[in-house]
DNA sequence: AAGTGGATCAACCGCTCTAGT
DNA sequence: AACTAGAGCGGTTGATCCACT
């Protein structure tokens, strides 16, 4: 026996978005918010499954979404994130306002990849591809690349990285239960320096303090306007969020 | 101009997790 | 404690685009 459907398939439509749809769908949320997915489909008059339009808002239609090119800022956040979360894209997303999940996923694995891969960086670990640069390299490695790199690929999940329950960042899952949306998921609360400060250091091999990894925890990184100062970066390349109207 | 293969990205699928009962 | 419904996530697929021959 499978799962039941998550929705009655027989009556919706799949494939690509039209731009009724979407208006529809913009409609809708403008007037209600975010929230209930599996019931707005009928709400709003859409032939859809709740999750293909959460997913069609979240990816194309919210209007705090950046679009464009990624910068060669947000390359190096995002690789320095890899480097730390593995493949937690809503948690990389959470990191970079007005870029998805999705949209991180597609780049890394089309851009990303690559450009490590001609760095002689594993794109999976990390790790440099070829052992004694990796040598070279481990004399002059800067604190960010530390941890994972002496042990197996790390999904986040099995390596225990520390984990503030109380500092969600983007898990939706906690605030848009049946209500009206938040502009906030991508906004973490700001982190205290010295978390800031010890987001390298913090991440070690150890039991965890939470039974596992959920989506309600986070882990101890900086906000946006704090990763920019933290990575490094300067004023410039944002795009800050536009509220939701 | 037509054909082909690689690159890109929107969308779907299946699973996990959480909250509610 | 066990079960269920709903939301969210990550992996994968497939359609389209684009450069090259």
């Amino acid at each position: 026996m499978g799962r039941s459907p998550c929705c009655e398939k027989a009556h919706t439509n799949k494939g690509a978005w039209t731009k009724e749809e979407d208006q529809r769908l913009i409609n809708y949320i403008r007037a209600h918010g975010e929230g209930c997915w599996r019931s707005l489909p009928k709400a709003a008059g859409l032939l859809r499954c709740g999750k293909s339009c959460r997913l069609r808002w979240i990816n194309y239609l919210r209007p705090d979404l950046k679009r464009g090119n990624f910068t060669e800022e947000e390359d190096e956040i995002i690789i320095k994130l890899h480097s730390l979360l593995g493949n937690k894209w809503s948690l990389i997303a959470g990191r970079l306002p007005g870029r998805t999940d999705n949209e991180i996923k597609n780049y890394w694995n089309t851009h990303i990849k690559r450009k490590l891969i001609s760095r002689g960086i594993d794109p999976q670990n990390h790790r440099h591809l070829n052992p004694a640069a990796a040598a070279a390299a481990a004399a002059t490695v800067p604190a960010a690349n530390i941890d994972f790199k002496n042990s197996t690929p790390p999904p986040a999940k099995e390596n225990n990285i520390s984990i503030n329950p109380t500092t969600d960042n983007s898990s939706s899952a906690d605030n848009t239960k049946c209500s009206s949306t938040t502009t906030e998921e991508s906004q973490p609360p700001p982190p205290k320096e010295e978390e800031a400060a010890a987001l390298d250091l913090d991440l070690s091999i150890g039991i965890p303090s939470q039974p596992k990894y959920t989506k309600s925890a986070s882990f101890n990184l900086p906000s946006w306007g704090e990763s920019k100062s933290f990575f490094g970066f300067s004023e410039g390349a944002v795009v800050h969020q536009l509220p939701i109207v």
